[in-house]
DNA sequence: CATATGTCCTGAGAGC
DNA sequence: TGCTCTCAGGACATAT
């Protein structure tokens, strides 16, 4: 589930790493199964030990970790992945610890439930050509005429397209949904028969949206795996209009209640009273 | 090229 | 009660 605002906290609450070398990197021995590190574990080790942590970015949904000598190290939390200084909520699924020295922490911990996420290391000479030119700018980075221009022909469903980390980077299937609300646009509407008005609304919501979620830390959703700072909740969640609340009625209008459909198999909601389809 | 679908993973909850 | 089934959605591989 992390999504930009979720990753942000993340990188944030991490934020003490900068400054502090890799001493090891441990990959928990009892949980190999499924964490997906590339290159290897042990070609990894051997490139990062010793290397200082100089700087902290994230790209959408994805930690950017930089390395004195250009390397980066790319950690993708996917569903329920979790970066934490401290002690992960459970050890069971905790997946890989970077042990830290010279600095204001000692670890840091990847905590990962259902061990979809992925972590790897990025050579400079990859960063741009290999990287960067795979995945669009960061949501919170675009111009405001940018998602017209890059989908103002396109065929597809916008919510879809939202999604699609190609465009942008950071917004997830529950931020999509959220952003469509409050602009007041139907999530199968065809990208290209939206106005340039209807495209000033998605990215003044977009904006909106992600502010409000990083400002209360995030979403943490039923299945609990996401904490904010100090291992609390998220407090966004408070705040959904239309995510998983099907049947309830529209905190807005106050009249229609709230529908599921299935887009790209992955549940969108709207209010069909204050959303309409173009 | 653009767009759509299948796949991985774990735990919660439904249904019998 | 305890089993099986379905669902949740990140990103990418493969198909149309």
């Amino acid at each position: 589930m992390p999504e930009l605002p979720e990753v942000e906290t993340m990188r944030r609450r991490i934020a003490p790493v900068v400054g502090c070398k890799i001493r090891d990197v441990k990959r928990l021995a009892s949980h190999l199964r499924s964490i997906s590190i590339s290159p290897r574990l042990d070609a990894l080790r051997r490139r990062i030990t010793g290397q200082k942590i100089v700087g902290l970015d994230r790209l959408g949904k994805r930690i950017i970790l930089e390395l004195e000598q250009g390397d980066r190290i790319i950690i993708e939390p996917r569903m329920t992945g979790l970066l934490l200084l401290n002690s992960p909520p459970e050890q069971e699924h905790l997946r890989l610890i970077f042990q830290l020295a010279g600095g204001a922490v000692r670890r840091l911990l990847f905590w990962d439930q259902r061990g979809l996420g992925v972590v790897r290391l990025v050579a400079p000479e990859q960063f741009c050509a290999g990287f960067l030119d795979r995945i669009g700018p960061d949501a919170l980075r675009i111009k405001p005429g940018f998602l017209e221009q890059r989908l103002g022909n396109s065929r597809r469903a916008i919510k879809v397209a939202l999604m699609d980390q190609k465009i942008i980077a950071g917004v997830g299937n529950l931020y999509a949904s959220e952003i469509l609300h409050r602009a007041h646009i139907h999530p199968a509407s065809a990208c290209c028969k939206l106005t340039p008005t209807h495209w000033k609304n998605v990215y003044k919501s977009l904006r909106k949206v992600l502010a409000e979620a990083i400002e209360k830390q995030g979403s943490t959703l039923s299945d609990g795996t996401y904490r904010a700072a100090h291992d609390e909740p998220g407090g966004f969640q408070h705040l959904h209009r239309v995510y998983q609340r099907a049947g309830k009625k529209c905190v807005q209008c106050a009249k229609a209640e709230i529908v599921r459909i299935v887009q790209a198999q992955r549940s969108s909601f709207f209010c069909p009273a204050c959303q309409r389809k173009f």
